[in-house]
DNA sequence: CTGATCCATAAGGCTGCCTTATGGCAGCCA
DNA sequence: TGGCTGCCATAAGGCAGCCTTATGGATCAG
């Protein structure tokens, strides 16, 4: 394969074929005239050939000029085409990996108050339970769990995972509700869910058995939240997926206990990535999202046990 | 019109994507696998994307990378191609503007042969009386006459522009011919010719008046050679058109005043292009050709009046 | 004849780019 | 398991390629 030319030279060449004028070149490429002139003599003297008739006031291609320039202009025009391309795309779409829980229990909801801030950005979103690699992967934003210390990642820390028994207040309406253990005569939303146990635990309710009652497994938290709004039973959610309902006492907290790990919900980016405007806008959204949440009462919180 | 990113930039990430490795991407570009690696990160920078997913021991185009590399790997391949014909062309079309009788007189009847020493040489002849412009006009080699200084030209002298009256020596035969005014009593071939009026003053017979005699005007000297040749008259002609046919007599001299011009035939070629393998080709083999032809007899010069 | 325009050329400086050197990482092989 | 190897990242440093500035020539417009 014969070796190129030198780029800057082609390139300089392509310009002053199309405006047929050194100078008008030079301004396009952002340069002097010298240089483009300088260039082209390069590539002529590399190629052996005049590529343009030097006349008085203006420049003309030769036959070999004419030859070369509609192919190079042509390639030069799928360069731009090609990037301009990637770049759109790299400006207009937002990829995002995010959590199962995350996604369908806060995100979802939320994203068309997005889309409307910000009706230029596409969002793209993967869900998955596994971590994704940013340097695997190219995404632009990651929800995922964990410590907050993701070596190259920006961190963003967005609420605890913590967990707390919630229900619709017609459901306990004139019930006495004293202790945690008296939850225990209600219906329970999925009992088999391992933070049910350590829930109890952690309000001193040692060894309780709900293996025997009947498990809906609604999956997503939301469900749970929905069933329990209905009356259906006492939930196991997190507050924080739950802020407005909990608010308007849609949802109430029997007892103030919040069992939490030591995980917490981030948003991750890759720090070279910072100054990227459509990450900056999706965080920034984000983060002001949970900041209006978070004006709902703080709950007690007592740390789960490891 | 977006700008591009660097061509440099760009050529190294065509070449690390054909390769999946910068490492070879550097030895096709013929340099370090660190400076594909600084280019590489230019250009992901300049994007706002990474291109590469950089995993141990290789790497692998994001789907962004995977988006640009077909569009700008074809990009070059057209400008590779588009290179690659100007070059073979450059080196293998050798083109030639020259002057009417010398292409007629002297060259078509000698390419052949260089031909045959040069096949992969292709001439394209441009027959023109006007002295054409290396700087308008893209030639390779012109062959003109005048004084040997154009300024940026480099110029070899081919032979003066010199002429004498030549004949069969059947015509002659036994004829006495003294002086140079014995040539009238024998028909004289294009006596419109102002050179015969220029040849009989030199040879000190003045205010000859040919205009009554019959002209035939055959146009070019090969032409009036032949006719010489025949048998049917003397014909003023330049030797160097016909070193072989004196030097085996089927023309001869009968007088060895030769007037000579001041201008000669001159082969030239742009000063830049010295180097050029097949300008080099075409005068040394023109050169070697003339040394061959002024093996004949030299015959004896009046510079003619101005 | 003067000014404007466009290109060529020379001189000079700077910075962009490349090289060298080193380190990390992970697969490979014994 | 541990050394070896192949591949890439990164830092430091230097050099030359390239660009700018300045000037001149040529031509055209007015």
């Amino acid at each position: 394969m014969s070796k190129l030319p030198p780029m800057s030279a082609i390139r300089a060449f392509e310009a002053a074929a199309r405006h047929q004028s050194f100078t008008r070149a030079a301004e396009e490429l952002g340069m002097t005239q010298a240089a483009v002139s300088y260039q082209i003599r390069l590539l002529e003297d590399r190629i052996g050939a005049p590529l343009f008739v030097r006349l008085p006031r203006h420049v003309e291609l030769t036959s070999r000029g004419r030859q070369l320039a509609p192919a190079v202009t042509e390639a030069f025009e799928a360069l731009r085409i090609a990037f301009a391309g990637i770049e759109n795309a790299v400006r207009t779409v937002l990829s995002i990996t995010t959590l199962t829980t995350f996604a369908s229990n806060w995100l979802i909801a939320r994203l068309g108050r997005f889309q409307q801030l910000h009706p230029n950005i596409a969002v793209q979103i993967e869900v998955s339970q596994q971590i994704v690699d940013f340097a695997h992967d190219d995404f632009d934003i990651g929800i995922r769990s964990g410590t907050g210390d993701w070596p190259g990642l920006e961190a963003h820390r967005l609420f605890p995972n913590q967990f707390t028994p919630v229900c619709s207040p017609d459901l306990i309406r004139g019930m006495e509700l004293r202790e945690p253990s008296d939850l225990l005569k209600l219906p329970i939303l999925t009992p088999s869910d391992p933070w049910w146990r350590d829930w109890f635990t952690a309000a001193g309710v040692k060894d309780i058995d709900l293996s025997d009652r009947p498990d809906n497994s609604l999956g997503a938290q939301q469900f749970e939240g929905m069933a329990a709004m209905a009356g259906q039973g006492v939930a196991m959610i997190n507050p924080f997926f739950f802020p407005a309902d909990l608010a308007a006492g849609r949802l109430v907290q029997p007892f103030d206990l919040v069992v939490e790990a030591d995980r917490s919900y981030w948003l991750v980016y890759p720090k070279a990535r910072k100054r990227s405007p459509k990450i900056q806008a999706f965080r920034d959204w984000v983060l002001s999202e949970i900041a209006g949440d978070v004006e709902t009462t703080a709950p007690r919180v007592n740390r789960a046990e490891a």
